[in-house]
DNA sequence: ATTTTATACCTTGACAGGCGAGGTATATTG
DNA sequence: CAATATACCTCGCCTGTCAAGGTATAAAAT
């Protein structure tokens, strides 16, 4: 990808919740929804996804099922909970925040 | 702090070498600006700081030289190199890239 | 006088997140 | 029938952060 992971690190969790406020998906889909909004310039790779998920879920942020598709692979949902979009008002704020703060010593 | 340390992350180095553009510095001073600068919300841990400083030292960013102090504690002065000038415009840049990028996918 | 606080530096080892490399399985396209 | 796209997963390494520990000097408080 052709931005420093170490600047999306924090923000992983965040943008996974943020994709899943809109409505249910899968770790493929978001994968791919991510890198058509930003042109393929940021893209979470597979095991940081997945990990992120595993995260996401034993933290209560997401909850999971299989889905019913009869063709095609297998899919697993996602779904944010409602711990879950209180962790991600709460991320977002301190994302405006961090960004500031940032800004304001870069001169 | 009160800022969660992974979203600096990616950013401690380019901090540093902002200071460090405007003047030679020496690491308690720098965290101190940063305090003051932030209302203390931010803050570079002891141990982060100096592998900062030894991170740039390695990649040539920055070049240091003691202090001629007659009184008080010694100071290790960090001086912003060439290299370090274009490495710190080109973090600059990737920053507003990756600030652009994900607040675009923060709804 | 002596302890505490502030200044100023440093190292070690643990921890967490990102990711390269590998794997599985199904459906479509050439 | 091979290649590509869809879709999932794990293991183990790497890197940056930081808690915990240390050294030394000077000033302020007890």
């Amino acid at each position: 990808m052709s931005i420093a992971s170490d600047l999306l690190r924090g923000n992983t969790d965040t943008i996974i919740l943020a994709s899943l406020t809109e409505r249910d998906s899968y770790g493929y889909l978001i994968n791919k929804e991510i890198m058509a909004k930003t042109d393929s310039q940021m893209e979470l790779k597979d095991a940081t996804l997945y990990s992120a998920f595993r995260r996401l879920e034993k933290d209560g942020l997401v909850s999971t099922y299989w889905g019913d598709e009869e063709i095609g692979a297998r899919r697993r949902y996602y779904s944010i909970t409602e711990k879950g979009r209180e962790a991600y008002e709460q991320n977002k704020s301190e994302w405006q925040k961090a960004k500031q703060m940032i800004d304001s010593l870069l001169v």
